[in-house]
This record gives structure tokens, sequence and C-alpha cells, in this order.
DNA sequence: GTCAAGAGTTTGTCCTAACATGTTTTCATA
DNA sequence: TATGAAAACATGTTAGGACAAACTCTTGAC
């Protein structure tokens, strides 16, 4: 039998009836109320239950099948999708994962400076003669280096300051800002560290570097960040939900 | 002036009207008729030439913004966006990368056989006896050795052969078979090489691989594919489109 | 006993309609 | 002339209804 999620909807509230019901959802699945495989309330009778409207309810679970959390099949129902295929947002910094691991990262800005530089701009869309911040920064976990970090902000964000970066992640001081970045494009590779690279990350000779350059866009298309990341290869990996809808 | 897009809707299609309408659209940006930045026919306008209903349009219009063609502002209206975020959708072979590229890819099967694996079977969300079909192959491009691509396949595909691999990309043979990938969680990494992998790469001692493990899933959260892939990193990066909504 | 037709269930598509909310422009007033 | 209120405009949210298509399961015929 269909399982009856508790979800309450607050109509006073600002936040959309679709979005309320979703994230109640998600929180049922998260906590395992719903288990993978268990078939869900069917649309019409939810919508009844709540006294919400059918396309209301639609978009709640679209929500989450576009998460990957939810599975639907026509003449058969909706069903809550292997825990494996859960896809989770992406897009976080660094120091945000190191974070979420209970790590205990630190930052030392290594330089801190206005520049031009013309490859950095095309990749931004930005004017060749454009003034961008170059950020240099070592990261490091529970003192140990983890990573050389070079970034270049866009004209507008020429304020940010060195102490603001060792204390936050670049993510945390730009969506202070009200600066969220939406969308980016990464290029991972591997490579054999240049010398000062190899000595801030005390590598032995042999030791390979992960890289990452990355181009982050706000909503509306606005460039948000330039980044072009080394990582030592043994104490770290790049994890990426990949899909096709 | 907002630009009118020419578009002929065929109402007798069994393809719904939303994506024969976003797939117009998705043209008209590609082929450079709607440049970035362009103002956007409206959502009402677009619907009463049409002669469609305003939800229909908006889901043509969706689905593009979800793929980040287009960005829409309350108020304001919806316009092409910048070419540098546009996303396309990615989960594609190297074989296909290759192909796409213009390189001449070709594969050695190096082994293939059935067999147990505890921790495959694990990630793919099977029971640990289950028979997994183990291919180890080495991507060549041009006549030079590029990857050497371990992969599990599932139960329902130990019918997979050496002489479809050496021909096709491991992703077509599934697609041939009605199995489609829709979503994958990839691990992404570097090492220095295994001594067979030096072998088969012919890289010099000091010279790293990129790795990448892959754990994909259809539509339904069936398993589709483990992957455990080496490359050489002078010769390849992974692109990553990453987004949050 | 097996196979096929049909009923029932559930999601997929499409429509009309109304009101809300955020932006820009215009125009009247101080 | 400057300022603020209102209008015009575009997207965002919600509702309710109708029919189509895919799938399961039961029923009935052979």
């Amino acid at each position: 039998m269909a399982i009856q999620v508790g979800v309450t909807i607050d109509r006073s509230s600002p936040v959309p009836l679709y979005h309320q019901l979703a994230e109640q959802l998600s929180l049922a699945i998260a906590s395992g109320t719903l288990q993978p495989g268990d078939p869900f309330e069917n649309e019409i009778a939810l919508a009844e239950r709540l006294n919400l409207s059918r396309p209301t309810v639609r978009r709640a679970i679209q929500e989450l099948v576009n998460q990957g959390l939810l599975v639907r099949r026509r003449g058969l129902g909706t069903t809550v999708a292997n825990r494996k295929v859960h896809r989770r947002a992406e897009l976080t910094s660094l120091y945000d994962d190191l974070m979420r691991v209970g790590g205990r990262p630190s930052t030392v800005v290594l330089s801190h400076e206005v520049v031009c530089d013309e490859r950095v701009a095309a990749a931004l869309d930005l004017p060749a003669d454009a003034e961008l911040l170059s950020i240099v920064r070592l990261r490091l976990s529970d003192d140990r280096p983890l990573a050389v970090l070079r970034n270049w902000l866009p004209p507008a964000l020429l304020d940010v300051t060195p102490a603001e970066l060792e204390t936050e992640g670049l993510y945390a001081v730009l969506r202070r800002r009200g600066v969220r970045p939406v969308v980016a494009h990464q290029t991972i590779g591997a490579r054999t560290p240049a010398t000062a690279e190899r000595r801030h990350l005390r590598l032995r000779p042999t030791e390979p570097v992960l890289t990452m350059t990355r181009v982050a866009f706000d909503a509306v298309g606005s460039p948000v960040e330039y980044g072009d990341h080394c990582y030592r290869a043994q104490d770290y990996s790049i994890e990426v939900m990949v899909d096709q809808r």
C-alpha cells in the first residue's frame, strides 16, 4: 500500500506551495521515513489529501525526480529511487568540502593583487583589459598542505580582502556579497607539479598533482570567478554527479 | 524589439508540443539566429502566435533555461544566455569524445571474463555474489595509447562480446541494447601508474595518470556500469559542467 | 491451461483561467 | 525640475478539467 507522508502546508508563507511540499518530501526520504523502493502516494490522492491542485503536487514531485530522489513510471506510480542514484547539488568550494567531512581547514593568502590577464578575461567573457583581482592561497587541512589555489575575480569583486579569505572559503565570501554561482565549467587533469607548487605542498619528486580549472557564472550569466587549482593527489579526489535529462 | 523565431508545430506528431518547440528554439540559438543577449519573445505573445497555451510554451522555455540556454527575469523578460554558460548534457564515453574531436580511436580488449567482485557489486547495489562481466580495454587514438579502461557490467549484460567492444564504445553497445545511463557518480583523482599501466600507456617513470571511477544507473535506478579508468594525463582532461538549481 | 482482450490505475500532455510579484516607463503633482 | 504614484509589462504561482498513453491484473474464450 502507498505510504502517507505527514506534510503541513502553510498557505500564508511566501515560499511556493510546490516547494514546501518538495522540501518536506525530500526530508522524509533523507530521514528514512520513505525507503528506496517504497511506493509513493499517487499524485491525485496526494493533491486531494493536502487540498492542493494536481499541477502543484506534480511540480513538487518533478523537483524530486530531477534530484533523482523519485522515479515515476506511467501506469505504475512513483517510487523512491535507489539511494545510489540520489544526486546532490554540487558546486561547493574546497573549504566547504573539508568542513563537511570534519577537517580543520585553514588558509594562507600567498598573494593578493589587481592585475590584467587576457586569457582569464576571455574565459570570463570580459574585455581583455578588465581589472581582475588575482589571489593565490595555500589551503591546509589539520596543518597539512593540501592545495594551491589561484583565483581571479571580476571587477565587481575587487574589494575582497585577504583577511576575509583567511577565515572563510571563497564561495562563502561571495555568497555574503549576494553573488551566487549557479553554473560552472570545470576541466580536471593531472600533471607533475612546478617547483614552487611542490615546495608548498611538500611533495616528493615523483608525486603528481590533480588540477582543476573552473569558470563560474551566476544566474544571469555574469562572471563570478576563474580558478586554477592544484591538489595533492594522494589526499584529494573530485566527486562529480553527471546526468542526462 | 523581440525577435520572432520561425517555428512549425506538428500536432499530429507523437512528440510532445513543448518538446518540438524547445528543440526548434534550441536550434535557433545553436545556429546563431538568436544571439546571446537577444531579447526573447515573451511567453504570452509566443503562445498566441503559435496557437499554444501558455503552460506549454512555458515548459518549452523552462527546458532551455535548465540547459542554460535562456535566462528569465521576472518583470524583464527572457533573454538568450551568455554563450559561456551554455551547458551541454554530459555523460559521454571516451570513445564518443574522441570521435567528436575527429580522432581515430581504436580499442584492444585485453581481458573479458565473468567474475564476482564484492566491492563492485556493492557500488552497483547488487548482491555480493552477483556475476559480473569484467572487461579491460586499451584505448588508442591514432595508434597512440591513451587510456586503460576497466569496466564491470551487471548480470543482464553478460552477453556483451569483445568483438562489439573493439568496433564501438561501451556506451554505444549499451544503447543498442536499450540500456540508457541517465545518472552517474564519478570520482576523479590522480596517481602514479602501476607497472602494467605504465607499460600499456608507454609512460615515462615520473608521468602521472588521471583516474576516474564511475558508477552509472538508468532512469529506473538499475545499475548499468562500474568503471575504473586511467588516462595519460598529458593527453587527456575531463570536462564537467556543474550547476546548482 | 494458456493466451488475449478489456477494465482499472497512474502518470503524461494540453488547455483555459486567474491572480501575484517584480521591473520599467510614464505621467501627474509638488 | 524632481519626485513619487500609477500603469504597462513580463514572469511566477495556483487552480481545475479533459483526454491520451502505458502498465498491471483480471476475466473470459478456446
